[in-house]
DNA sequence: TGCTATACTGTAAACGCTTTCAGAAAGCGT
DNA sequence: ACGCTTTCTGAAAGCGTTTACAGTATAGCA
């Protein structure tokens, strides 16, 4: 029985120690590079399992080796939105032998004393970023530097060849708003945008638009607010439009979150969904058949969009050449929210 | 206007060269540590600004210092449990100034080539471990080692006194089941099981016979299922029973999750909810509220277990004594899914 | 004036790894 | 016996930091 010293993490020079070779050695063993006699593999491997060593990742991706890991960056992960998003991603990169690794946190611009990014092109071998999450500074730095990334939700700043991936959020919307306008005869319908600069919200504002105008029914920017796919938001936004005695039959919330808030604030006022005033949402996240009433809303392959995400960025990284733009088609799906049974 | 080169990220020696001192300086002046002239703190930080610099995390750790930056290890992230606990472990996090970085990703036991984790203490100031995402033998080394380790809804291995938060499984459990029993009279009472070996299941097992023999039901291991705090899971558990013609007047499922496919298994199955079949979860995560029928459920203050622990961690950081085992209060949430109105 | 304390700065080692280079040993054809 | 490959191995440099240590001025003090 040996003392146990305050077990200090072996490392490749203890490997290589107890296995009598030098940590070259072990370095070739490891990384299955360059010839190593089958004898020297076996003790080599019995010292590493003995020491029950892990190779450090730091030192690794500091001596200029891949780190098999993906980056995401995203905002944040709390909403129903996120799951499935995640779990796309982690299909995807367990799929192709890569780990993943999260930093949920907003993006604050340019402070004197900002915090770096704490995953870059130094310990993981690529990127995914959500929407607004790093500044278009930062990622040219990055893409200049040839460093992987892909973009989720958003398409690439004007002149950089940086694959994005994201659905059909403008003919999702329009459906969406069509369905309200000739199924149900609604034509005081209400809007809430997304965060200030959000492409998703964009594309369905405009879609929005385009449904009203081809329907003949003017744009009134009084039914237009800010909900930034949030329930908290939406239902004080909805409060807000109802306190002002803004009229309106029905509300296409910006998102399915967005959505839940938008109920909680009618049921709150006394009004009856849909029978007082329609919602619907957008991205069909799981919750959203569970609701009372359930959501229409617009089904979004939230997890596809992770799955090809990744699988763009491993293309990437692997040097081949990615499909540049990705649109993933939306569809609608209706339930009882917008009047319908 | 300078020559644009394949811009290589910035070194410290870079800075160094740029400012006309050594690197030893740069380094002084980034961490504020060993006197330097104020004049060439100003130099170098102008350099620093210039050059758009920022220190190689993973060389400074290797180079032994702290990462400001602290780990979460969980089995996964799908789920609407996880928003609420993420978001306090932010909250938490951002309020001490810490980052916090996150790897989900099944535990996968001792098969020879298994993945070293790729969060641990060479890469963070401390870890945040969920339920069994992290095996007692790694536990144990890296709590010998003296690292700092918060355990969340588990209670630590015995011996070790590792910091852990959790909240009151068994009261609430008990007084959930106990509603159903006194207020509603059911005595077929069905409990679904989280994952083997979790602990939250265990306890809220407990109360879930203590419930029963406290008004002398007999406990009928037929009723015991598997939903494993999944929704899918849960609802061909359901399905099964159904198949098998169980009779059972209300099933409490284990968490919120699970109470959802509960209820579209019962649904889909023609029954009524609450009418037919009762259904409860525990949890309340968001969306309890927003299910129709909505649910009955255990408040459990997800985010304020996040917040703790974090806050547990990082006095363990800072090398103070913290609190080695936080029970948080859970409350009985009374709406319609178990027959109330 | 010379001495010592003080303020500042640089040199170099170390962290754990990969990788280039070169050398040793063994096999082969002549 | 000779030289040439081929196979295997080790020494050492380098990745970007921190930090002990050793200076070098400068100021203060006798």
């Amino acid at each position: 029985m040996s003392v146990q010293r305050p077990s200090r993490r072996a490392t490749i020079t203890d490997v290589a120690r107890m296995a009598g070779v030098s940590i070259a050695t072990v370095s070739r063993v490891l990384n299955g590079t360059g010839p190593v006699a089958d004898e020297t593999v076996v003790i080599v491997q019995q010292a590493m399992e003995e020491l029950n060593y892990t190779p450090h990742a730091a030192a690794r991706s500091l001596a200029g080796r891949s780190t098999e890991t993906i980056g995401l960056l995203l905002p944040r992960l709390s909403g129903a939105f996120y799951p499935p998003l995640i779990r796309g991603l982690e299909t995807g990169a367990k799929e192709h032998g890569f780990d993943l690794l999260i930093h949920a946190s907003v993006y604050v611009p340019q402070d004197g004393a900002r915090r770096p990014v704490p995953l870059d092109e130094r310990n993981t071998d690529g990127l995914l970023i959500f929407t607004d999450r790093l500044d278009d500074t930062e990622i040219n730095r990055l893409y200049e530097q040839g460093f992987p990334l892909v973009l989720l939700y958003r398409a690439a700043p004007a002149g950089l060849n940086i694959p994005s991936v994201t659905v059909e959020n403008k003919r999702g919307a329009r459906s969406l708003v069509e369905h309200l306008i000739t199924v149900h005869g609604y034509r005081r319908i209400a809007y809430l945008a997304g965060p200030r600069g959000n492409e998703d919200s964009y594309w369905r504002e405009l879609g929005y638009r385009e449904a009203l105008e081809a329907h003949g029914i003017p744009f009134d920017p009084d039914l237009v607010g800010r909900g930034d796919f949030d329930d908290v938001l939406a239902r004080s936004a909805v409060e807000d439009w109802l306190r002002r005695r803004v009229a309106f039959d029905a509300i296409f919330a910006g998102d399915d979150e967005a959505a839940s808030g938008c109920i909680m604030a009618l049921r709150q006022a006394g009004k009856q969904v849909p029978d007082d005033v329609a919602v619907v949402g957008f991205d069909d996240v799981p919750f959203a058949r569970l609701m009372a009433p359930s959501l229409t809303t617009v089904r979004a392959p939230i997890e596809t969009v992770g799955e090809e995400a990744v699988r763009q960025l491993i293309t990437v990284i692997h040097g081949g050449e990615p499909v540049p733009f990705t649109l993933l088609p939306t569809e609608l799906v209706v339930r009882q929210s917008c009047g319908c049974k």
